[in-house]
DNA sequence: AGCACGCCGACT
DNA sequence: GTCGGCGTGCTC
């Protein structure tokens, strides 16, 4: 569509010179305006407000302050205005009557709008105290770089005419340039660019300069888009006709719109059910108001196909992605925030999309865990969507074939709605799932490598009905690990003490054998002898995908095989072009790491084969159960979506393993009901909230030292906390013990009230600074315990 | 993060 | 007596 260039309100002053700061009269006819900032004194400090200023410094914008003896200037982020005329605050915090210091100036404001609602700053501020962050790191994450960089954008002057100036002065008597421009300037009152009024008037800069130094011309800054966004147009779809059960979810969603008040509803529906459509149609009718919608979806879910399905029933829809440059996501947030847009459709941060009229939020595949971000604010955009519709009373809508547990609990006990989509659309069966227990395969004879022979005669089966496979490995590399059988040294990478993987890479002859590290950057070229023993019986052992490609390249040497994990995905579009061609039927066989087990939808898989269902079921994390259940019930969902009947076969180790079980069953009820007594039973969550904190420092035993103290100090907190229920195990080496260079210690913290932890761990991180090598940070509610 | 203050030792 | 080491603490 064919877009004016934007023009953003830029009423930043050039300069204002700081004069003589700090000896105002204090609070006498000055608002005081809060400041927090993103890095180190973190604030929240007061600052007046000058008077040419009062007009432009607002919560929610950012300004530039004096701080610290040396007054060097900082930015901060405004994130309250109080006027001492009418002074509310006063009263609730009436001993605070005189202060110590005086209040510095601030010295201008940054922001020409508002970057952050009263609602935002105030679920910014919810989210630093419930993740224990300082509120302008909170601040830096929800608004994108590109934004606070106005990228795309530049400062251009603009003119227009002083009218009353002009009128004291005997315009004709102007020199002949400047007589022109003030006939052209009088004849249109809007502001225009230097670069206008000389094509015009044929002149150079030298006499508009002149003008505005007579006071005839007056100039003001502008922002204007350096180049337009194009989006592309897609042909509108019309809604597709629902079932019954989704019209059941669709009412429950558009019960509590109308309802105009905070309610969680969570759509549990089987692969295939048709979710999004209901999503969609709950949206049109939050549109139907004159409200937005944000829709949260996994990154990996971010497709083409994805953009292009919301692209095609909407017409203003926002689609925020992680290949989107600083511009692109700044002129986006422009239109999201001028109101321009009816849908934002976006991984994680989405949620914090400026929608000036928000009217639903939907999270699909809610029981991800990309929504967790794991670097600080360490927040879990489920919770931080739930508090946000909580505070704009709208609904939330959690959508999941898998739901994670905590949000099942909450649906047992009533704190959500739940609703069930449970067949797929168009009646469509699931598809039946048969398990190959490999224990009983791998000493049968006749078999070798990886794939069962049910498994390759069903493979064989399906190539011959002209039908696709899909085969998950949730690994990549050639091989797992790296091993001498003389002295059993395991190959390791120095920086992170895990098994190196085996990586073949290069396409036909040109072959580049690897050895890499899955956490750090750490590679070398595959050692050809033991590098402890120099024994040369080097053994490559375990199972990457690229082994396996390799493996059903042997096996099936006339099919067209396609592999996709992280290595082959480097590239921008390789996703997009290795889907397409699958899609197309180029490719027969999918071979893939989780990437592949998801969101797919390609009606000619006949069949999904799982390689090693059991990769994660073992891993020390009271999630893993829910992990393997989830990404095998999900990757079964990729198959029968067709016309024809989808079939999957699950190789593992673990064939009794409720995990296996239940998925192989399509029974997340059965899953969740045998779970979830373990979990009440241990004290984890959904019934009881954790915390962890990590300790990570480059020599072990200081480390471990300061996390031993941590732990003290804790303990010391806990035992005057007044719900002295709370848990404490650990400190331990966390389970991935080094990552690049630094070791890495843990402490878990387990209570019924997550507040009475938060309160203990808000305390001791106000106090404890650790030394100068050793960092510790705060995970509360960790999806991730490694 | 900066930057000053401050409390000890070596110097014109 | 002063110059300067960097340990400690504060920044509205």
């Amino acid at each position: 569509m064919p877009r004016q260039p934007g023009l953003f309100p830029d009423d930043v002053p050039d300069e204002s010179p700081l004069e003589t700061p700090w000896v105002h009269d204090a609070l006498k006819d000055h608002s005081i305006a809060t400041v927090v900032f993103a890095e180190v004194p973190w604030g929240p400090f007061d600052y007046l407000i000058p008077s040419e200023l009062q007009d432009s410094v607002k919560a929610g914008r950012r300004v530039q302050v004096p701080l610290g003896r040396g007054n060097r200037q900082v930015s901060g982020y405004c994130v309250a205005v109080k006027h001492t005329g009418t002074s509310q605050q006063d009263t609730t915090t009436p001993h605070k009557k005189e202060r110590s210091y005086k209040l510095k100036p601030i010295t201008s404001v940054i922001d020409g709008f508002t970057l952050l609602s009263a609602e935002m700053l105030e679920l910014t501020k919810w989210m630093a105290d419930y993740y224990i962050a300082r509120h302008g790191q909170v601040l830096e994450a929800a608004v994108p770089a590109g934004v606070r960089s106005a990228a795309g954008t530049r400062k251009v002057r603009f003119f227009k005419l002083n009218k009353s100036r002009l009128e004291m002065i005997q315009s004709d008597e102007l020199p002949p340039k400047q007589q022109r421009i003030v006939e052209l300037l009088r004849g249109n009152d809007a502001w225009q660019t230097a670069d206008q009024i000389c094509k015009r008037v044929h002149c150079s800069q030298a006499p508009i300069q002149a003008l505005v130094k007579k006071g005839i011309v007056q100039t003001e800054h502008k922002r204007v888009q350096k180049t337009d966004v194009q989006q592309e147009i897609l042909p509108r779809e019309e809604n597709l006709q629902l079932n019954p059960a989704q019209q059941q979810a669709l009412q429950t969603i558009t019960a509590a719109i109308k309802n105009d008040s905070y309610e969680t509803v969570l759509v549990h529906g089987v692969t295939g059910s048709g979710k999004t459509e209901v999503y969609i149609q709950a949206i049109e009718e939050v549109i139907s108001y004159g409200r937005q919608a944000i829709v949260l979806v996994p990154e990996i879910s971010l497709t083409p196909q994805t953009r292009q399905r919301f692209r095609s029933r909407f017409d203003k829809v926002a689609v925020l992605h992680s290949h989107l440059s600083d511009a692109e996501r700044h002129w986006h947030w422009q239109q999201i925030a001028q109101g321009e847009v009816q849908v934002i459709v976006g991984a994680r941060s989405a949620i914090f999309a400026p929608a000036p009229r928000l009217g639903l939020i939907v999270l699909d595949e809610e029981h991800e865990t990309t929504f967790k971000q794991e670097t600080v604010p360490r927040y879990h955009a489920r919770d931080v969507a739930a508090k946000r519709a909580q505070l704009q009373n709208i609904p939330l809508v959690l959508g999941s074939a898998t739901p994670a547990l905590e949000s099942w609990h909450q649906a047992q006990i009533g704190n959500y709605k739940l609703v069930s989509i449970p067949d797929r659309v168009m009646q469509r069966p699931l598809p039946r799932v048969a398990t190959v227990d490999l224990r009983h395969e791998s000493r049968s004879k006749g078999s070798y490598g990886s794939i069962s022979r049910q498994l390759q005669s069903a493979i064989t089966e399906t190539l011959r009905d002209a039908g696709q496979v899909i085969l998950l490995l949730n690994r990549r590399g050639y091989s797992t690990s790296i091993q001498c059988p003389a002295c059993g040294e395991v190959v390791q990478c120095p920086q992170c003490e895990i098994a190196l993987t085996h990586h073949r890479f290069g396409i036909g002859g040109q072959r580049l054998e690897r050895a890499l590290c899955h956490y750090c950057d750490y590679q070398i070229p595959a050692p050809k002898v033991c590098p402890s023993c120099s024994g040369d019986s080097i053994r490559f052992a375990g199972l990457g995908t690229q082994k396996l490609e390799e493996e059903v390249r042997a096996k099936f040497p006339d099919v067209a095989v396609l592999r996709m994990d992280s290595d082959t995905m480097q590239r921008p579009n390789a996703h997009e072009q290795a889907l397409d061609r699958f899609r197309r039927g180029e490719v027969q066989i999918l071979v893939g790491t989780q990437m592949i087990a998801k969101g797919l939808d390609f009606p000619n898989v006949h069949l999904v084969g799982v390689i090693n269902a059991d990769t994660a079921l073992h891993f020390p994390d009271f999630r893993a159960g829910e992990r393997t259940f989830q990404l095998v019930t999900q990757v079964a969902g990729r198959t029968g979506r067709g016309d024809q009947d989808g079939r999957v076969l699950v190789q593992t180790y673990s064939p009794e393993h409720l995990a296996i079980i239940a998925a192989s069953q399509h029974d997340y009820a059965l899953f969740a009901e045998q779970e979830l007594p373990g979990r009440e039973e241990f004290g984890y969550p959904p019934y009881c909230g954790m915390i962890r904190l990590i300790i990570r420092g480059a020599e072990d035993a200081a480390s471990m030292q300061y996390a031993q103290h941590l732990a003290q100090c804790c303990q010391a907190a806990i035992d005057q906390s007044p719900s002295s229920n709370i848990r404490m195990l650990g400190p331990a080496p966390a389970p991935i013990t080094k990552v690049r260079d630094k070791y890495r210690y843990h402490l878990l913290l387990l209570c019924d009230n997550i507040t009475a932890i938060r309160e203990v761990i808000a305390r001791v991180y106000e106090e404890q600074k650790p030394p100068n090598d050793i960092q510790w940070v705060v995970d509360v509610d960790p999806q991730n315990l490694l």
